[in-house]
DNA sequence: TCTTTAATAGTCACCCTGACTATAAACAGG
DNA sequence: CCTGTTTATAGTCAGGGTGACTATTAAAGA
């Protein structure tokens, strides 16, 4: 704060931009929206908007978040949504000077398109990551950051649960995990990991699920109450032959 | 950018604070300075200011760094500074509402008490983190959020060696790691995991440091161009008995 | 000279991990 | 109805990293 009162101080607009990720059909895909005016009218964005004048970054946020996925409220509230970092470049946007807090969130597939609810964005969709061409302002920069930071994150915390709904399998939990780093990994050692972790998952008392796909029926477990993995779960050789 | 043009956007003014860590004395410091004016006058604060119009948030941390540890500006430009987050809450300051970037940066222990050069701060000083108190604004939070940061990241990366001198001893790095960590690790395992790690260290061509202090003399290591440590380096028990 | 301190070398057992094999239980198709 | 395919689950085995520990060397200080 020094000089707090010396330099005359700029006002900048501020926004919150947010990377919505799900895992959808062996893809990651991510929550964009398309934009209706200028600049960049027609192209894709990241979906966020302006902080109203008292709120916090993480309130405004989860209110956008809510307003896009048209998600209820109590829903919204119960996810995990993180600060990934804020971005300042001074002519990140043409018209003026707007400094934006982004964020990453995970959510588990959603029944519909979303953004059907109460969002007033052009048009909602989700996207294939690979596909996200041509994004506005320097949203393909906040979308690899975040996409970098999902990566590394699922190494050593217990979020990959927040892809999958209440409950479900580990297949489908290791689904995630392969689609997220795009690589395969092995069925029983991945099980002997994750139920060796305590408090990453913690199975259902009830019957097995029965006639979800091919092959021989799965437990059901839930996501447990821990949230770090220690040890961690390293993603193979990622470029560092252990 | 969802209703860019439709709310009608508050402007706020927009700060950097940063957090500075340096190893003195087996004890881990945090650089303050002391508030010459109202709000919390005469209280110790978090080095930081006002982002000048065309700059960055980035821009203006090194900026404010090199200003209040009076470093010259080459030797910022080497330092590690990264973004911890940015704190947003509407009543965070009494004035008005202001946004804060947070950084954490890692100093090698400086000859000088600091901030005697070019900055306007009414006196700067290294404090024990463990005797930072009464901090103006939420600087306490902010630096509680650098602390933990810094001590994550001397797991899985390589950046202990940001708080050492160009050429530094192992049992130097070692006494890095246990003062920020706070616990005591073993000599022949550190150094033994330490030099497995390629590009963490590479020993000097040089002689080993004769008469430093008592005990064998030991020899001397830069910092390697790794940044990353694979496998991590996992402080002792934390919390989860391995 | 003897003690203390720190650096360095080396040992050993345990556990995690990656790689791999085997069995069970569903479905698809002929 | 049988067979092949798919997925879940159980289990084995060797190698590597790590924690705990001992030993040796080389300096400073009493």
């Amino acid at each position: 704060m020094k000089g707090y009162d010396r330099y005359a101080y700029e006002p900048f607009a501020v926004t919150v931009d947010l990377a919505v990720f799900t895992v959808r059909g062996g893809a990651l895909h991510v929550l964009l929206i398309r934009r209706g005016q200028e600049p960049y009218e027609g192209a894709w964005a990241l979906p966020g908007g302006f902080l109203l004048p008292r709120e916090s970054a993480e309130t405004a946020a989860r209110r956008e978040l809510a307003e896009e996925t048209g998600l209820p409220e109590a829903v919204v509230a119960g996810l995990h949504l993180e600060q990934l970092r804020t971005y300042s470049e001074p002519d990140r946007d043409p018209r003026m000077r707007v400094v934006s807090v982004a964020f990453t969130a995970l959510v588990p597939d959603l029944p519909e398109p979303a953004a059907g609810g109460g969002g007033d964005a052009d048009q909602a969709r989700w996207v294939p990551v690979g596909e996200a061409a041509g994004l506005a302002f320097d949203h393909a920069l906040i979308l690899g950051d975040a996409r970098s930071r999902v990566g590394a994150k699922l190494e050593y915390t217990c979020l990959a649960t927040g892809f999958c709904p209440p409950e479900f399998t580990l297949g489908e939990l290791r689904s995630v995990y392969e689609t997220v780093w795009g690589t395969a990994l092995d069925r029983p050692n991945f099980r002997r990991k994750v139920l060796a972790t305590p408090g990453f998952v913690e199975a259902v008392p009830g019957a097995a699920r029965l006639t979800g796909g091919r092959g021989k029926p799965a437990a059901l477990y839930r996501a447990g109450p821990a949230t770090a993995l220690h040890p961690p779960l390293l993603r193979p050789t990622e470029g560092h032959p252990k």
